[in-house]
DNA sequence: TTTGGTCGGATTGCATACAATTCGTTCATG
DNA sequence: CATGAACGAATTGTATGCAATCCGACCAAA
């Protein structure tokens, strides 16, 4: 009954450019676009039965959270992260993930603690799953839990930031990524969890952080940054 | 002679829509945009000598950025942050800040003190003068300190991060700030100065955690939160 | 084969026209 | 006087047209 007054009896003309964004971002993060992947306005309107308007600014929000990169005169790419990048990506979720964590254990309740278990359930299900198909579900259902570690530390900022660093690293895991680390990354999952539930912020910090540090491990960060001219003299 | 190669003789044909946004993001950092003020995309078109859809698109990138808030078909306003949004922005701040000093702290180097000493300078003359053009001029000088921190930590992902959550504060200090507790700021930059040319990261995130505590104390964040309906039953 | 130049298709940048929505005003009614 | 409906001005949402730009194909010359 409490659906009565606040939220419309019919969807609210949610907005068009929104919903693209989120199929190309889902698409991007599913690996389901690969990156450098053209993405023309015309493109993507007609896609979507939209004109280039709506295309364009669900097109420059992605470029605004860093996973499309867009060139003047020359459109839109999904973003094709450098080393460089990479490694600021996950500098960046170590100096926030902990903080997080901290948050979130300060305000955790028994709705959130089922939440966690439902969510490390999922990640046990695509796991023992096998395929090209089970393991983008893998990959996304692994960064689900970050977001929703910081849903639960109930910082809407801070879910945004955590939302554009997971997007990334879901780019960068499918550019540099070697083997899958992902399966040591459950019983990492479930260790923060526990952490949580347990009131350890301290613990759970220092699990994040060995758990970003194991992460990165599995990347090769090395020499594929395209030893192009381009870059070498890149200012 | 360097620049020969890279940089183009004549301007390379700038984002106008960036310059828009950086003109009216100026403006309401500096206070001569008040909160709530509306945007209509046709007077700030007008005033760029633009259309309309560059003036929207300008204002889409301040809405990104948390300091305009778009209504559906109502149009965008300067940001009027609640007081929920304003612990929110503080929040932030203390997870970022001290990682970002941390990072600075292994980075700096001589040139970079140069700057901070240029900085404080800054500060210091601004501190002296009286008058609202005066203070308007402090503030704005003080979040730079903060966002030099951010450039010399030497990671872009966390210093635009760092200048949404500096933007944010400006507006947060505009609506709820009580004194002239800038002044004490003052000192506070000096000390985080001085802790990172000594290379003490440790001591430099206490510094910084502790000025972000003087900030919020000196806001007064209760009972402001206008009692209308419109906030009682929100969801 | 490689280098340099030109042309044409395709795509973006921007302006504008039209449709949809909102809000203040006016006015009729209880 | 208060309430509610209806109208109209103003503003946003969206589509589309035109100019500018870029890129690849093609070709000529060294």
């Amino acid at each position: 009954m409490r659906h009565s007054i606040i939220e419309p009896v019919e969807a609210p003309a949610e907005d068009r450019a929104a919903v693209i964004r989120d199929h190309i971002r889902n698409a991007i993060v599913d690996r389901r676009l690969g990156p450098g992947t053209k993405l023309s306005e015309q493109e993507v309107g007609a896609l979507f039965d939209a004109s280039r308007t709506v295309a364009r600014a669900a097109l420059q929000m992605l470029s605004f959270e860093g996973l499309v990169r867009t060139e003047r005169n020359r459109g839109a790419f999904v973003a094709n992260p450098t080393p460089a990048e990479a490694r600021h990506v996950f500098a960046s979720r170590r100096v926030i993930e902990p903080g997080i964590a901290a948050d979130a254990c300060a305000r955790i309740g028994p709705d959130d603690i089922a939440r966690f278990e439902a969510q490390l359930a999922d990640e046990s299900r695509y796991l023992a799953l096998r395929g090209p198909e089970a393991r983008r579900s893998e990959i996304k259902a692994s960064g689900d839990f970050h977001l929703l570690l910081a849903r639960v530390a109930g910082n809407p900022i801070l879910l945004r930031f955590m939302e554009e660093l997971v997007a990334r690293s879901s780019l960068v895991i499918a550019l540099y990524g070697r083997t899958g680390a992902s399966t040591c990354g459950h019983s990492e999952h479930q260790e923060i969890a526990a952490a949580l539930s347990a009131g350890d912020a301290e613990r759970a910090g220092a699990l994040i952080m060995r758990h970003i540090d194991h992460i990165e491990a599995d990347l090769d960060l090395n020499h594929k940054g395209s030893t192009a001219l381009r870059d070498a003299i890149a200012v």
